[in-house]
DNA sequence: AAGTCCATCAACCGCCAATTG
DNA sequence: TCAATTGGCGGTTGATGGACT
């Protein structure tokens, strides 16, 4: 399903292209989400952070299901509805795979009819109890399979290092990945399973391991931390650290002219 | 074959809550 | 404490394609 696009003062809308797919897509998975209002800028798409944002939770993050939902969801999307109505984002945490706006659309066109029809037919309000309770122990059951497999994921932390504990500068923008919209992103990550799958990164992974091959392949995703890693050999962390956040701004700003701005 | 209707779903919009300075 | 900013949520819109006449 295709839709026009066009141009809003200078912000894209309408349907995203493979381009635009493939650059946020890039940019997210290398550097996370630190600020979906600068966001765009960064990645080189001209849409709005909002639009980054939507785009990147209901089609393009790691492990997001598409199609056809199964008999199960459908009925763990009903039993969940009853209980919650339309709190769609909570409903979508305990539907794995499924982003809020699918959950919503899945409902609105497919199961409100269906459960008004079944509604008149109180006889099946026990059979729905009962399928909802089994659903709900299946999903558990999925819910802990697939944290097994998580490949994609640890990536968004690819640009994220210490290389010393006093580097609180790097990590403060670093933590910024894990917050707001990631519980959704991870939620399906138990404590355990972030320790050691995510953490041990977080915390090992020497600072933007690969920035080499991204210069060097050509990428041009411009990243906060490729700001940083090109101006730490001008500046030591300390200097970094003590830099005030409007000369650090305007540091940035060159460096998104000289790079983006002037291709 | 052409026109119309309808279901679907990606994307937008506006509001609210949380965060920040 | 308060205003500005940012992120998230839920409702709604509109382009598209298939079914129907």
């Amino acid at each position: 399903m295709v839709k026009s696009s066009c141009y809003d003062n200078g912000v894209k809308k309408g349907a995203w292209s493979e381009d635009e797919d493939t650059k946020l897509r890039a940019y997210i998975q290398r550097y996370g989400h630190w600020n979906w209002g600068l966001l765009p800028k960064f990645a080189g798409v001209s849409r709005s952070g909002k639009s980054c944002r939507l785009r990147w939770m209901n089609y393009l993050r790691p492990n997001i299901k598409h199609g056809n939902f199964t008999k199960e969801e459908d009925d763990l999307l009903i039993g969940l509805h009853k209980k919650l109505g339309n709190k769609w984002s909570t409903i979508a945490a305990k539907l794995p795979g499924r982003s809020d706006n699918e959950i919503k659309n899945r409902w609105n066109t497919h199961l409100k009819k269906r459960t008004q029809n079944e509604h008149t037919e109180s006889s099946n309000e026990h059979i729905r109890t009962l399928e909802y309770d089994q659903a709900t122990s299946k999903e558990n059951h999925v819910n802990k399979t697939n944290l097994q497999h998580q490949p994609e994921v640890g990536t968004l932390f690819a640009g994220v290092s210490t290389e010393s504990p006093s580097d609180s500068s790097l990590t403060e923008i670093s933590s910024c990945q894990l917050s707001g919209s990631d519980s959704a992103v991870f939620s399906d990550f138990t404590p355990q399973t972030f320790d050691e799958e995510l953490v041990g990164n977080f915390w090992s992974e020497p600072f933007l391991t690969d920035i080499d091959s991204i210069t060097s392949s050509g990428n041009n995703l411009l990243s906060p931390f490729n700001f940083v890693n090109e101006f730490s050999s001008q500046y030591s962390c300390q200097d970094l650290m003590m830099t005030d956040d409007q000369c650090l701004w305007s540091m940035m700003d060159s460096y998104i002219e000289n790079n983006i701005f002037l291709d």
